[in-house]
DNA sequence: TATTAGCACTATCAGCTGATGAGTGCTAAT
DNA sequence: ATTAGCACTCATCAGCTGATAGTGCTAATA
């Protein structure tokens, strides 16, 4: 595994014309796709500069890495150092149009049942079709939430049926088997304790505080005490797999910005590893805002001619997850940054109402 | 819309001789997917026939409707009405290898939960694998299956979470909104109202005679009655979207066997459509077996290149959801037919062991 | 009479060709 | 410092080539 470019930082200063050329290229990289050469560029720079004046600043350009060209007598494009240049000194946070964000708003509010799990998927399903990309959400990790409910429903004599509802809205459901036939009467009492016992707490406390008393003494307890605790440790034994939603694949094959088949093949592949999508997207140093990364700056090896556009979301006091985007490195950073940006503001504030609805 | 194909049955007979060839040129080009010619057939097939006889045979199939050429001088492909005439009279029910069988069989054991949802799409995952095509898989419908047990569960003074869990063990959360403030002890007396009026009701049923009892004499309830009347109505208005599953979508597009990657994206995007699925899925004339659809035999325009094979699922009582693959006309029958087959009995199978194991 | 050998015909494919054009780098003039 | 001019490079494209693998037809054959 090779080590990976940390972030491409840009040491050397670079004069205000250069800069213009070099912010010329780059646009009309997005824009067209092409490579561009020192001709079309002179006419759409409009700066009074002569085809062979800009030959020379491109050449000090590439010599400097921000350039390439695929082969001699095509011309260039930028490189991976060239877009990080691009968002961190020129894209400036740029509005959304009213109409965007209005669109971004009605789509996340209308999800029909107020549940976490259909809100993240219709805003995923939203942002690749905003961006024509393949767009990832994380859910929030079970483990981090916070307890609102626990119920136990008596199926059969063998089966209860535990549900189990967070703070932020999210439902889950686990069927555990059990070998003594419990009634529902006693599996409410059993509810009611543990709710009582463990309200406002996170599931990863919960658990640790029920390990515990496991291992004290074990005949202190009376049978309810006993129940709960193994009933209790037996529902809140859920796989910590934090759900990945992936929204918007076709693009990645469809859209003729995806140059190269065979890496969105590779993309395709590491899409059916969830965990590895999990550490992708949760994989954050910086705590807030939007995180940018470029090419080779990712590590994962598929994603290295990509750029990966991702913010966090949370509720009132957490962080919850993570909604980002994969697209071609040449993207419309100007109005992509900001439509993720927006979308995960208004995914926290969405998620924020739910949990602050409780009482 | 063009009207299409029923079923392309071949009234002719054909003489055993002529069979034996078309019978080759299929098996060709199924196993080369490249068109078949006189000479190389005449050496596979051991007949002691020279290509010109051959080619006098071919000739007469192609006449009849059974081969076609992609161009003059190249080999011949079978058409759709080959593939119906080779499935129906040619394939026989193959014996899956036991090294199969178990495969599946663990496969479908193996789900840590004992819910549906995750059944089906281990399942469908597994068959997306298994044959390198797409997979698709329709959830029971909710309507017309049975309910085992209901359960509201006071979230807040305005949210009411309702759980509702059917015969084959399907859960279904719900958050409804109500303008009272109702108790977990009332919500309780609800539920076991609603558990010993309904029980063993399809959902379907239970709709109806609410809303029957909502016309009826509205003051002859005692308010538990109403209420009870009021958050059933909401609890069961489920919408009735059945769950599809689609896995191994980049078979599509990766495997050679899909020749025009045009087509692809039209079933792509025929897949974001999960009624249009649900459609294809479940329009199902004959009640039970295995079902293929050959190249034009298919309704849907964008899947009049391919074949789809599927077969319904069942508990002990009832028809529940159909599962089945979309691959290449000139798939493997031999193998996909019975391995199709095996995976919705061993569904079957699976889902009726759950469901029984209610009291 | 059914089968086969022989032959003319045709489409595809890989490889080569030369023309075209976009783009570069260098140098000398401004 | 900038620019015009020029020689050069290289990718692309259309057109040509021969090789290959297939067909259909006809005449010879068992």
């Amino acid at each position: 595994m090779s080590k990976t470019v940390q972030r491409l930082e840009t040491k050397e200063s670079i004069d205000e014309r250069t800069q213009r050329v070099l912010r010329g290229i780059i646009e009309g990289y997005i824009t067209s796709n092409e490579p561009v050469g020192s001709r079309s560029l002179s006419k759409t720079l409009e700066m009074g500069l002569s085809p062979a004046t800009i030959r020379n600043i491109m050449s000090d350009l590439s010599d400097m890495g921000f350039l390439m060209q695929l082969h001699t007598s095509a011309g260039r494009i930028p490189t991976d150092k060239a877009y990080r240049f691009y968002v961190d000194q020129v894209v400036v946070a740029n509005q959304l149009t009213r109409k965007l964000q209005k669109r971004i708003q009605e789509a996340t509010q209308e999800g029909g049942t107020n549940q976490v799990e259909d809100l993240l998927i219709s805003t995923t399903r939203l942002l690749a079709g905003l961006t024509q990309f393949v767009c990832l959400t994380s859910s929030p990790r079970v483990e981090t939430s916070i307890l609102r409910r626990i119920e136990f429903i008596r199926l059969s004599s063998q089966q209860i049926l535990v549900v189990l509802v967070t703070r932020n809205g999210q439902v889950r459901n686990k069927i555990i088997a059990t070998t003594e036939d419990l009634s529902q009467d006693f599996l409410n009492t059993v509810s009611s304790f543990l709710n009582e016992q463990f309200h406002n707490r996170s599931l990863h406390e919960i658990r640790q505080q029920i390990l515990e008393s496991m291992v004290e003494d074990k005949e202190r307890y009376d049978r309810l005490l006993a129940q709960a605790v193994r009933l209790g440790k037996k529902a809140f034994e859920l796989e910590d797999a934090p759900e990945v939603y992936i929204e918007g694949q076709h693009n990645l094959i469809f859209s003729e910005r995806f140059r190269n088949l065979n890496s969105a093949r590779g993309l395709m592949d590491a899409f059916e590893h969830k965990s590895m999508i999990m550490n992708l997207l949760d994989s954050t140093v910086e705590a807030d805002g939007i995180q940018i990364y470029i090419g080779i700056e990712n590590e994962l090896e598929s994603l290295q001619d990509c750029t990966m556009v991702k913010a966090q979301y949370s509720d009132q006091n957490n962080v919850l997850g993570t909604i980002g985007v994969i697209g071609p490195t040449n993207m419309d950073y100007q109005t992509v940054i900001p439509v993720v940006d927006f979308t995960a503001r208004i995914l926290s504030q969405t998620i924020t109402q739910q949990s602050s609805s409780c009482d």
